[in-house]
RNA sequence: CGCGGGAUAGAGCAGUUCGGUAGCUCGUCGGGCUCAUAACCCGAAGGUCGUCGGUUCAAAUCCGGCUCCCGCAACCA
């Protein structure tokens, strides 16, 4: 019989820096799911990768003084580590950089240049001089800028557009039509109410600002922009050229689940469809949008010090620990948090206490009261047929849960037959069947039953936790872990010599590792990564900005909006009015007062339907940001020279 | 009034579809046991289910108002 194919991707990993374990997270859950469905008998391609190209790369390397292709090299190579040193089952490791993902990519931009999907705009009659913004012609409200209602005009500017709301309705029934599509359920609302119903705009899809990316082959100077690069590696590691399908493509594509981020769900569900139905091609049937890891409250970065790294946290406590608790901790639709002291509670009650304790306690005791040889279980008695109910039952309950991506929830179950076996010790107390001969053969059984259930354990646990369930399988010399032997009680045969008993999860002094942490964050030298010094210019340009002081007598909020901050400056004997983009990082009350430093000739320009006459200088470091003020008062109005 | 999600014991979460004794894990306290990694098992304490009001015999759950968080969109030059 033919075996069910399952195709299951993560996004590609861009390559600008070293992953922490928030971007780590997504590959984990990816790779138990991928684990289960082939545990469960499907055939499962898994495919991961890195993103490579974009102006980023291309500075940073740069900054760096290397090629763009040593840098990327370099990330990819980091990335691949961190994956195979946890253990991720991928099929394939997909780069953009690969020369077939790179001639299939042009291929495809062809194509839909050719079928009219994709045109070369010039932007004719849609530049607006006062917004200085440049709209499609699908933006325009009544022919007119949207922002202000006045004309536009042409300009020479050139891009690719991909004419996506040409899809749109067919799309819109795709989401209606399959409710399962888009996961969790309430991104769905995001995705069709925001973008679908107000209707689509054409997408940018080509850029001549920068070089690092695929050359678009019929007009040198345009590289693809990232999303049709990007997106299309899902079957191009497939073999898919527009011309020429391949073998993989036929037998695994459409995906069957699209494992991302929540933050890049807009290109999976609207842009990646849409581009698949220009080419003809069937649609995944399912994009998941995961929730984050965050330390404490906090997304993790690097100038907070709060980065945790997936490598560190394997050094201290194991892959599969890693594994656990990024598979376990995070829930479903809402963010998750991880910091030290979570993990190692976690770490010491669950795999530690509960699990690697029951595997210690049930070893030792086949050692200590038969030799080490795992008895016949011929000795029915109570308790007995609850504790084999619970572990044969429990694969049923963890497909069902993993069909639906549950895989918190899945270990939870696991958990559930761990602790129905650690109870079975205590109503059965073996040691106490031990101290008569009479009682040995229900001793016997009870060790059988423990050791059979521990072999169900390690064999459902096996895609969550591949090297503790080959742990425990050695420790028991446990041979059948296959998904059939998980719904009978019995594989275990008799006479099996066990080992002795190692614990396989140490319990963590979690005071003691902490200042071990603690020390070692110490001894790490900061790295301060700050943005790549710009080239060289003449003074000239420097004069051509007018930069002034203004003192800020009014400051209040904009409506509605989440960044802009209102000014009302004094400039010498006028007033002017200045919107910014700075509300997040300062109150209105602290700035009234404060002199700032702005820009004072840059063209007027409407945001939120209010103009701003110039812009305040701040100065940003890795998410936060902060007014320049002058360090003693001065008349506002006066130059900075 | 742009769209959507959330607020439940010290912490993290489930329960809300189809109203009826509020549940899980960790932590705390007490007891049991001694095979085992000071592990395991049992029990207890701890919640006016954000707030105000409505419907109902009965509301965490349904309806409405409010407060606070979060995401998306818009907006940061």
């Amino acid at each position: 019989m033919e075996k069910e194919k399952f195709y299951i991707t993560t996004a590609i990993a861009y390559t600008s820096k070293t992953p922490h374990i928030g971007n780590t997270y997504e590959i984990i859950l990816t790779d138990a799911i991928a684990r289960f469905n082939r545990f469960i008998g499907k055939d499962v391609f898994f495919l991961t990768g890195t993103d490579e190209h974009g102006q980023k790369i291309q500075e940073i390397a740069e900054a760096e003084g290397i090629t763009p292709q040593q840098h990327v090299d370099k990330i990819a190579g980091e990335i691949r580590d961190i994956a195979d040193m946890l253990n991720i089952s991928y099929d394939k490791f997909i780069r953009t950089t690969d020369d077939y993902h790179v001639k299939a990519v042009q291929q495809i931009f062809k194509k839909l240049y050719d079928q009219g999907d994709i045109y070369k705009s010039e932007y004719e009659g849609l530049y607006c001089t006062p917004c200085e913004s440049f709209w499609t012609q699908t933006q325009l409200v009544d022919g007119k800028c949207p922002d202000c209602g006045r004309e536009v005009k042409p300009t020479k500017e050139e891009a690719y557009f991909f004419k996506m709301s040409k899809y749109q309705d067919k799309l819109m029934q795709y989401i209606e039509e399959h409710p399962e599509f888009i996961q969790p359920e309430s991104r769905k609302k995001e995705m069709v109410n925001n973008f679908l119903k107000p209707g689509l705009q054409d997408l940018c899809v080509s850029r001549t600002s920068f070089t690092w990316g695929i050359p678009v082959e019929f007009d040198p100077g345009h590289v693809v922009y990232v999303w049709i690069d990007a997106l299309s590696n899902y079957i191009t590691a497939l073999g898919y050229t527009p011309d020429e399908k391949g073998e993989l493509y036929k037998k695994y594509w459409p995906a069957d689940v699209h494992i991302i981020g929540k933050d890049i769900l807009r290109f999976h569900t609207i842009y990646w469809p849409i581009m698949l139905m220009a080419l003809g091609e069937p649609l995944p049937k399912q994009v998941f949008g995961h929730p984050w890891m965050l330390f404490g409250e906090e997304k993790m970065s690097k100038s907070r010090g709060n980065v945790i790294y997936a490598q560190d946290l394997v050094r201290h406590f194991g892959v599969d620990a890693v594994r656990y608790y990024s598979l376990h901790e995070m829930p479903f639709a809402q963010d998750g948090t991880i910091t030290y002291d979570v993990f190692m509670n976690r770490y010491n009650s669950d795999l530690a206490n509960t699990l690697g304790n029951l595997v210690n306690r049930t070893v030792a005791m086949i050692n200590k009261y038969f030799g080490s040889e795992i008895p016949a279980g011929d000795t029915e008695g109570e308790f007995d047929a609850d504790l084999k109910a619970s572990a044969t039952a429990a694969i049923g309950k963890i497909s069902e849960k993993m069909a639906a991506l549950r895989v918190a929830d899945s270990l939870d179950e696991i958990w559930k037959v761990v602790d129905r076996a650690n109870k079975y010790i205590d109503e059965t107390t073996p040691w106490v069947l031990a101290k008569n001969d009479e009682d040995k053969p229900r001793l016997g059984t009870v060790m059988y039953n423990l050791a059979e259930t521990i072999r169900i354990i390690a064999a459902l646990l096996s895609p969550f936790m591949p090297d503790t369930s080959a742990k425990i399988a050695a420790q028991l010399n446990a041979s059948e872990l296959g998904f059939e032997s998980t719904k009978t009680f019995g594989a275990t045969a008799a006479g099996t010599k066990v080992s002795e008993p190692v614990p396989i999860f140490a319990r963590i002094d979690i005071d003691k590792k902490l200042e071990e942490l603690a020390a070692e964050n110490e001894t790490e030298e900061e790295k301060i990564e700050i943005a790549p010094f710009k080239d060289f210019v003449e003074f000239e340009d420097f004069e051509k900005l007018d930069i002034r002081v203004g003192k800020v007598i009014e400051c209040e909020k904009v409506p509605k909006s989440s960044k802009l901050l209102r000014f009302t400056l004094q400039t010498g004997s006028e007033t002017r009015q200045i919107l910014s983009g700075i509300a997040k990082f300062h109150k209105p009350e602290e700035l009234i007062g404060k002199n700032v430093l702005f820009i004072a000739n840059f063209k007027p320009r409407k945001m939120m339907g209010l103009e701003s006459q110039g812009m305040i200088l701040s100065a940003e470091y890795n998410d936060t940001l902060t007014v320049l003020t002058t360090l003693n008062d001065i008349q506002s109005g006066a130059e900075i020279v």
